[in-house]
DNA sequence: GATGAATGAGGATTCATTCAT
DNA sequence: TATGAATGAATCCTCATTCAT
């Protein structure tokens, strides 16, 4: 009788059991991520991290990369969901200072939350050589500056359009990084509004279009 | 019997070998930190790119760490050595944009010949928890930094001019990042120059004093 | 409640689901066991085999031991059903040549259809200490053999009569494996016919009781 | 001065060394394929067996096959070099019974010292799927197979030569099997006895190239 | 019964490091 | 000094088996 009762229930549960534990494992996947780095850290440390046996971390992931590229893809998914309505229309209409405001704050508020964003974009350390999994999130996001570089200054080359993404992504990261280096508090909050100013000077120039690249030669 | 002869031209020849594999043993880690990165390499293919073996390596370097030391220690030396006048009193006196290509094209210079610098300072890709070795790297080039930044600009608080310095050394070093990876040529020739127009842009209004660190709030 | 309604019908019908999944289960152990042997097999990859959970299984044998046995007996009863009457006293009446064909043809039809009869008669590989499942199948085959032997050759001593039959057999297994990796057709059927006149010529000698099992020394 | 004595002594001796230690790895896996067969063999368990660390085991072979390749090959030389002499024209010029002794008596001989032989010919215990390692040892010894039949019946056609070595190192194959299997003694030299009378009794026919191959049918 | 999550010991392999020569 | 053999702990990953649901 009682077997009838529920047909979904039953396997509904195991589902949720099975994203329980995969919540699980990719949160303390990220925490030793953050603490060790990617290259460092070893499945079974995760499996530790997160009170289970190796075994059961290999039932979900194949291998430490797919844990990373998963943690990743869902990070992006979140950052897009919480803070996505940041590029929208109308705050491309906002004029620099306030579209800075409205694009690096809630993207520094995600990231200060979930600092393995920037462990796994920095990921494999390798300089000028980065592994498959990290890119997928460089790219995403790089995409996503080049469209607002785009939009600000649409008279400039694609190369030119490019290599102002890049910098101004590299910027961001290089400016995350001393964010999450800085203690919370007044500090922190000074970092992110130096990291404002870096943007802001680097990139007004541009808003009128009037401005090649390279002004200094 | 022979070595009664000279008591001292052994020893020296003997140094003299030492020094020989020291500087091959660190170049041949360079090679590999900057293609598999510093966690990823071990320290035996280190010993297998100096042609030397295991047992060897370990007659010079107590581990894997104080290879990565005595390298950055190095580099570091060398840099000064090379481009150290860069800073001198006389090149303190130009204006913003003739200094920053005395001091900016150098650096960038060197890196591009010692590719692993880089890959050393970004070490343990940890994020706010840089590891003991690169710290010095970081902390060196930082203070040549913040004594520029103090020249420009004196009137700042401590404070504030670490937090510039902080920044312009993570610009620097994210803009590096993409200098190493574009190609030589004019890709990379236009990525210098652009790294050059953010610093330009970021500093420039600190030049004569009168602006504050925070103008957008 | 419902268990009350009939007490031997859904008993029977649970021991008839039951039946059903031990016969999907050693098919599927057969498979695998095929194509990877049996120290390669993985229990859990009979139970995906079979698209059941690993827990199904465990529920039906206790290890894989206990498969690789019972698939032995149900092999080696179901050739009894197909190709008992092989043996049959009025087939021993026949002339060699004739016996030959009416004893191996069903056998080696038996394990074409059932390849991996063979697989676990080779078992562990190990030779000269072969596993007690698979010591089944051949204890009970060479018995079989060694009827017909003492059957056409009663006048030999049983140490004479086991070593030809263990011999017979070791040729027939050695047979049916080119037999099996022959491909069907032409190729196959002219390698069974090759087999048939190495046992016919082997032992053809034996019949009419006058020859000793060493002649040629 | 020492040091300069002797200078190939020591590198000498330190082949020696790993000679020794190859030679000690070779006879551990020998005894433990023996024991357990080669799929069911674990290199830690030859480690143990040769008492030395994993580690040591791999600095001379990268992984478990490459073991069983070597040993494989050794062997062959080793066989080859013991009693390759079996295959020269002189023997060739014998008759069948006295060329079976030539041959077949080294052979076993060289089986029995060395078991591990057909643990490895048997190989991966999967039937019509042998793996590549095996293969070699296999296809080796079919070859001299195949020359002595083609000598003894030169007018076959290649199908029927290659068919009628096949089964003749089939049998040999398991005929080797019982024999290995029987105690020491009278039995086995029984066996032996047996073995050479099957394989006298199915080849002599060819001998004089009037027998087609499959006179049953 | 059925499921599939969970286990943890074990297997292959690597690596920092030591040691005898 | 230099060598390279040796170590053994640690890594990634699998698998027979158990257990809660």
């Amino acid at each position: 009788m009682s077997e009838d009762v529920s047909e979904e229930s039953k396997p509904r549960r195991r589902q949720a059991r099975g994203e329980r534990r995969i919540a699980q494992l990719l949160q303390a996947a990220a925490n030793v991520f953050c603490t060790y780095g990617y290259t460092a850290t070893s499945t079974n440390a995760i499996a530790r991290e997160a009170s289970v046996s190796p075994g059961t971390l290999y039932q979900y992931f194949p291998n430490k990369e797919a844990i990373a590229i998963e943690l990743g893809e869902r990070l992006l998914h979140e950052m897009r969901e919480a803070h996505g309505q940041a590029f929208t229309p109308g705050n491309l209409a906002l004029p620099l200072p306030e579209l800075l405001d409205v694009v690096v704050d809630p993207m520094i508020e995600f990231n200060c939350e979930n600092p393995v964003f920037l462990a796994l974009m920095h990921g494999s350390e390798v300089p000028g050589r980065i592994a498959e999994e990290h890119d997928a999130l460089h790219a995403n996001l790089l995409t996503s500056v080049r469209d607002v570089i785009a939009h600000f200054a649409p008279t400039l080359s694609p190369e030119e359009r490019a290599r102002i993404a890049d910098m101004t992504f590299a910027i961001f990261k290089g400016g995350l990084g001393l964010v999450l280096a800085a203690p919370e508090g007044a500090e922190r909050d000074a970092t992110i509004a130096e990291l404002k100013t870096v943007l802001l000077r680097y990139l007004s120039p541009l808003v009128d279009g009037t401005v090649t690249t390279t002004p200094t030669r």
